[in-house]
DNA sequence: CGCCATATTGCAACATGTCGCAAGTGCATG
DNA sequence: CATGCACTTGCGACATGTTGCAATATGGCG
């Protein structure tokens, strides 16, 4: 499990000063994790883990699956990108987040849109109040019927 | 994707007429289903799809996974049963729900909580006025911290 | 009771991750 | 620059689902 201790508003990621940000902890720098932080830095919003797969193959073919999940746990972990799972379960990783945000997902029509912190402020103070749990914003994903969907007849 | 056209609170499942419920919608009634219905109708609160193979499996040794899988979908969409993710984006499927519910996920000590319809009115309620949006409560899996392990120095 | 259309199954391949382990390598040190 | 610890990688096996296809079985009909 990669926990990142704090949540709360985004900073922007700073992939330049990743190494001694590993170094800072006992971490390694490899020809691996650089492939990754390149592809990183110049990716925008969501991907699933398999894209990220994909794109780092481009850079480097030999790419191995299990290592990129591994580092991505890393950067997890060093808080530069978060992650949460989709209405299918699959992973979506957030990367350079403007702000933390949730995600709504329409399980009829597929379109997802981005739940921002004032919007999800309710639910995150409900959470808190009533049980003292602090709700992970970026890890939110709730699925249902948007507006649309929810007007014509059925599905 | 299988949809259950009308979210809300939760009718305890009656699994005595599935067989003519299938007929109804021209589909049937085989050993395999009749398997799978046994298991979930003797099934109470939170089931992984594993579990459901694995107990499906001590009635029937031949059962075939993606069998059980497909069946779980029908079972969906006639509105027997509903699924979420867990934090971990594993599948979870909920039976005869004593009514709909969403879920707390601790991410630091792992521990899962119920959210039941009133705790959940301020996402519910928010989201419709200002999207529209119709959340699938069944759906809802909140990850966080909870109060104990927010409390605690740090993970 | 037998026929037939088509819903279902079984199976194998694939998709997306996770995990254990032995071999490899980064990097702090001498 | 050589050494060595322990962090990482590569790889194969496994977990959990999903999907395409050919073979099979259900159930309405004559």
């Amino acid at each position: 499990m990669s926990s990142n201790g704090s949540f709360g508003p985004a900073r922007a990621a700073d992939w330049s000063n990743v190494r001694e940000r590993l170094r800072a902890s006992g971490l390694r720098w490899t020809p691996q994790r650089r492939t990754l932080i390149e592809v990183l830095s110049r990716t925008n919003g969501h991907v699933t883990g398999a894209e990220l797969v994909e794109r780092c193959r481009e850079v480097d073919p030999g790419t191995i699956p299990s290592t990129v999940y591994r580092t991505l746990d890393v950067m997890e972990d060093l808080g530069l990108l978060s992650h949460s799972h989709g209405a299918d379960g699959r992973e979506e990783f957030h990367v350079q987040p403007v702000a933390a945000h949730g995600h709504l997902h329409c399980t009829s029509c597929g379109t997802t849109w981005e739940i921002l912190a004032d919007e999800a402020a309710a639910v995150v103070d409900s959470m808190q109040r009533s049980r003292g749990f602090a709700v992970d914003l970026s890890h939110l994903s709730i699925a249902g019927q948007c507006a649309g969907c929810s007007a014509k007849p059925a599905g």
